[in-house]
DNA sequence: TTCTAACATGTTCATATCGACATGATGTTC
DNA sequence: GAACATCATGTCGATATGAACATGTTAGAA
């Protein structure tokens, strides 16, 4: 149910088309939540549906075709609304620990593979959103830059730091879940020196 | 997919029921897994098709059926498998974080109230988490202390470290999440303190 | 004996999500 | 002029998920 919000969201920075969104989901946004243009575009026409979106078009060169959507007083309303609620969590899904805590039946170079790819997938992921985030405080990163257009130097200086947290927050994720592999990784060097020929 | 895993995750420690099963999704395994008893009885009957399981009736009182599965051989090969396999990292979906960064639409005090809400969210979290840890390690854990049977030593220390490992994650990310919270909620104090009274 | 919590197992429907299928235009480079 | 990456918009079908609907039993307490 977020998706529709997220859609919202981006376009009360700017008006967009379907496939600047689905760029927008497979950049920054998509560290919050991630679509592919399969969803987008049917979602765009129910929010046009609901009068929360308005879409025009434009045309790109002679015949290529392009839907750009605004967000309409309602749809303002409607995100509001979204972002006052109380925040809703959803059921825990992590695989990765899943399979870790069934992995007694695996061999201990199969579970030291597994923590090593958890690092490398959390490095990654911190290495790409930290230059989002240097971005966005230097005032460098496009879709930020519009919102912050027309806006107070105080919504201004909110909007930079609500970024900041978030961003922020999801980096330290990233540090936090590689510290921890790295942390069981070296408890499972110990393991095996003390199980060193034993068995 | 995850599902299927999990549920054979739980009957390779001990043979179970569908509601004994659900139980668990809302306990100890919930906290990787969750999914509810309508999700869980048709996979069950999937599992049964497809031979990775093995069911049996036994009656409680009178009436009342009770269908017990058990793990067969390919079951524990389809697991093992499963556990080896790369971790496959899901896409991102962090609608709270995704509420907050359009949160500039709302006013301070909504924001700090999703701030408060997160910090209590992972307050309680920890503190489910904690117990379920304690209660593993201390070998009051029943399910656990089922999957250790037959076990050697070294092999009993291994699944020990695996789930120390796992809700000792589990309990960081809360940890983290409240810290996080807490100075997300320091820095709103400072921007109403630098902006007060202008505007 | 009656009531209640917990035990026990299902189905059904709406929605979410993803990968694959499908099509075509535009701009750049060789 | 051909080839290729990127721009651009859609649909379809399989599966996942969750809430609600549906039914009945058993054990213990009041």
């Amino acid at each position: 149910m977020s998706l529709r919000f997220a859609i919202l969201g981006s376009l009360s920075s700017c008006p967009s088309s379907g496939y600047d969104l689905t760029r927008q989901f497979g950049l920054g946004l998509g560290w919050f939540w991630s679509a592919s243009h399969s969803q987008i575009y049917p979602e765009l026409k129910r929010l046009e549906d609901s009068k929360l979106i308005d879409g025009s078009f434009t045309t790109v060169g002679e015949k290529l075709e392009k839907r750009v959507y605004s967000i309409t007083p309602a749809g303002v309303e409607a995100l509001i609304t979204w972002v006052t609620d109380h925040p809703q969590y959803r059921p825990n899904r992590d695989p990765e620990r899943l399979q870790l805590i069934f992995s007694d039946l695996a061999s201990v170079d199969d579970i030291r593979r597994h923590l090593e790819a958890h690092q490398r997938h959390y490095v990654d992921r911190r290495d790409l959103v930290r230059p989002i985030r240097d971005a966005i405080a230097n005032g460098e990163h496009d879709r930020v830059q519009k919102r912050l257009n027309g806006k107070s130097p105080r919504e201004q200086a909110m909007t930079l730091l609500l970024r900041e947290f978030a961003y922020g927050g999801d980096i330290e994720r990233a540090e936090l879940e590689i510290a921890w592999a790295q942390r069981a990784l070296r408890a499972l060097d110990e393991y095996e020196r003390r199980y060193a020929g034993n068995d």
